[in-house]
DNA sequence: GTCTATACGAAGATAGAC
DNA sequence: GTCTATCTTCGTATAGAC
């Protein structure tokens, strides 16, 4: 996980990897505590990173920063999704909804979804821009594995939106309620009907 | 909630309704610019008011206006529930939709929800704590509506988590958007799902 | 009940040394 | 590439006059 820290020629680059330390650490804050909680000085003390490197790795600033943040949330939504090709609708449900668990576990019910602290703090324009052409894209990939899994594209595309929409509502929910329940009660309510949507 | 704080027996209170209006701005500033945005500063432009009189009405600082925020955001859903009693659970939820929709038409998709906004930001546990109450007791008053209407208790309280999860799902899909078609595909699904489960 | 003035701290951002 | 110092803006909060 740490660098080489090569000294002569031909050898990698420095890797220090500071502002990739920054990004996952900036993901975290804005899954705990939104947009607000995820300043410049909270990120250097969650990752350990020097002062005096903002600027170097983010000359935009924190917009930017928010902007790679939004980049990596989105990118880890799309692997799992990927792992699931080829598998049938209620599969496809359940990889998806078990990212989002794992989330809520091993946090203990502190963390939620970047993507949407982005979007309902709302600060910049190109922000919520970003964040809703996220949204859009897990939309879209999820409907296509369904289409894949075999169903008519109308019914895919309607159930990846309710998929999408109540996933991130229940992480709301449990989060706010600090119990797993409504999660668990979404879960139940959408594979039974990833089952029987399956069916057409 | 207000104490009467008269001279005199019998007089009306001087009404300013300061306290009020800046309740009713920081629901709004709360589901279009999220808790940072909500600031007194803010609030104080957005409702017009008197600088002076922050700390005369909320003693407890910003914290004691978001709690009254939340209230206020409580009661609303709440009210449009109530109205609702004794019909069959399609209906209920198509009025608890029309709630949201509302909010999102005459914001021209701005608006999200104050909970929601508040559960993300998260600064305070309190607030957390205040928002998962509200989640809570509009998760039970759901609940009741559809058992009035029919349903039994444990179809009933997964159909009101799910109602309530997915359209405050669909609420930051749509505004993250710009499209009320995320909504509208919601809505279309847990419309012809509240009829399918009425039927049990 | 509302005003002004002000203290205080946090956060974003820039400049120049090392 | 990282450091320190500094500037500015903003938001919360208090004090005391009107």
């Amino acid at each position: 996980m740490d660098k080489p820290e090569g000294s002569s020629a031909g050898d990698r680059p420095p890797r220090t990897d500071v502002r990739a330390r920054m990004v996952v650490g900036a993901v975290r804050l804005l899954a705990t505590k939104g947009v607000e909680g995820t300043s410049f000085g909270e990120v250097l003390k969650a990752t350990d990173s020097p002062r005096g490197s903002i600027y170097h790795h983010f000359p935009g600033g924190k917009p930017e920063l928010l902007h790679a943040a939004l980049d990596l949330a989105s990118e880890s939504g799309l692997t799992t999704m990927e792992a699931t090709h080829g598998q049938p609708p209620d599969v496809v449900v359940e990889r998806f909804l078990a990212l989002w668990r794992l989330l809520l576990d091993r946090s203990q019910l502190t963390a939620g979804c970047a993507v949407m602290a982005v979007t309902v703090a709302a600060t910049d324009d190109d922000l919520l821009v970003h964040a809703g052409t996220i949204f859009r894209t897990w939309t879209e990939r999820l409907t296509d594995l369904f289409a894949t899994g075999g169903m008519d594209v109308d019914s895919a595309r309607q159930l990846a939106v309710i998929v999408i929409a109540a996933t991130e509502g229940a992480v709301v929910l449990s989060r706010a309620e600090r119990s797993a329940k409504p999660f668990d009660d979404v879960e139940t309510v959408l594979l039974s009907m990833a089952k029987s949507f399956g069916a057409r």
